[in-house]
DNA sequence: TAGCTCAGTTGGTTAGAGCAGCTGACTCTT
DNA sequence: AAGAGTCAGCTGCTCTAACCAACTGAGCTA
């Protein structure tokens, strides 16, 4: 009985063809609606919140969610800081999945950035240089130069896991290690990473995406495999 | 107040370097520990349950969920209903989503399975022509080729993210869409891809896998990309 | 000894009351 | 007449207290 209140929120939602931000229902009407208590509708909203599938806004109302992948983040985060708390190389593991999903992507890339995307990627490293220079280098900036460079793909739902991806890990890094961060290697890979796709070429695109994220490898503590992308058999 | 519940609760099982699967406090132990009430600690919990974090069995107790990413298909299923019924190209997304992510990691895989699961891969190519030669091909076949075929990556957390997106995929097309299948031509697609992937030969691998993709989306209704894998500006 | 029964523990649900945040209309001041 | 301050009302948030439902395990019965 209990999840169907679930389902049938989420039915509401279909049903109604309820864009995202469409106002819900408030809790007495699901109440009468639903015919369960409210402890129950609440139960059940907590639950899609954590979904992002509604919205809950204090004194406000409830609203259709923002249908982002944002809530994964939340459970990736987690797993990953549990895991690396029992000793576990969680941390590492998420790196790989970026890693591997970020060098594959690349290829479909290479040469194909529009060139509105490409003055921005250039702005975004010259913001960084500054802010190196500067001293912090702002984690956003970071952030922006990988979700900007996914853009070209044409596709939402896949930029949107690659910054999860990207805000899971930081949020862990953050969080758990202390990761010595050197603003003027990061600066100059990204450029390559830059120079590489804006010429086109497969081949250097990957090499500059692997040694980025082999960087990020060597100062996480762990070995960098040895002169092949895939290191499924390394150990 | 509220959402900190969530965190303190997400406090023991770090602080505690509890394992899936360990009992946490009874919820009235929860209450006393956390000064809040029945409500509250309940609602917590549902939303902790929602993201996989906790899992609840009635009348038997919590427990330290499987930390699997498992909840995000939930996310990801409805978003993808959500918006084809709204008229979006959800699915579509969806698709490609895996197209893109799966040949450029098909790439890391070419030469580099390992004999075992060559072997069964071999089985499951044949269980699928067997199934496909009775009538009815279970889902759970095409599942397990994917499956197995990246499990060489040796990244859990990778295989994991990659059930998701198929799994997510199937019920959005079994819910929606009646697509029409042809098992036999899965069947040579998946053989195409194996002996590929086999041969070490990658150009043909991602062509493999690109035409498999190909394929569904073809059935989907959708136009195929011309010519090259890449599909960001053909629209 | 094998099976059943029942008491105790745990989560599930309901009810009613009061608290807290936000909005919009109303009123008072300028 | 225009602006700012106030307040009534809606909304979600929290608490208390009681009972229902599922599961376990000890003890009883055959």
């Amino acid at each position: 009985m209990a999840s169907d209140i679930q389902e049938r929120i989420k039915k509401l939602i279909i049903d109604g063809r309820l864009p995202s931000g469409a106002s819900l229902p408030t809790e007495p009407e699901l109440m009468a609606l639903l015919g369960v208590s409210r402890n129950s509708v609440r139960e059940a909203l907590k639950a899609l919140q954590a979904m992002g599938i509604v919205e809950i806004r204090h004194g406000f109302g409830t609203y259709v969610g923002p249908m982002s992948v944002a809530p994964m983040i939340e459970g990736l985060t987690f797993r990953t800081v549990a895991g690396h708390y029992r000793g576990e190389d969680s941390l590492l593991q998420l790196l790989e999945l970026r890693e591997a999903v970020e060098t594959g992507l690349i290829a479909r890339l290479a040469g194909r950035v529009p060139a509105a995307d490409l003055a921005e990627l250039d702005a975004l490293i010259e913001r960084m240089e500054r802010e190196a220079a500067a001293g912090e280098v702002a984690a956003d900036t970071d952030r922006a130069f990988h979700a900007t460079l996914y853009r070209g793909l044409g596709n939402l739902l896949l930029g949107e896991v690659l910054e999860a991806f990207w805000d899971a890990f930081h949020r862990v890094r953050t969080d758990l290690v202390d990761l010595p961060q050197d603003p003027k290697v990061t600066c100059r890979q990204h450029r390559e990473i830059l120079d590489a796709v804006r010429s086109g070429d497969v081949i250097r695109a990957e090499q500059a995406i692997r040694e980025h994220f082999g960087n990020i490898r060597t100062r996480l503590g762990s070995p960098v495999p040895t002169g092949h992308p895939n290191h499924a058999y390394d150990k």
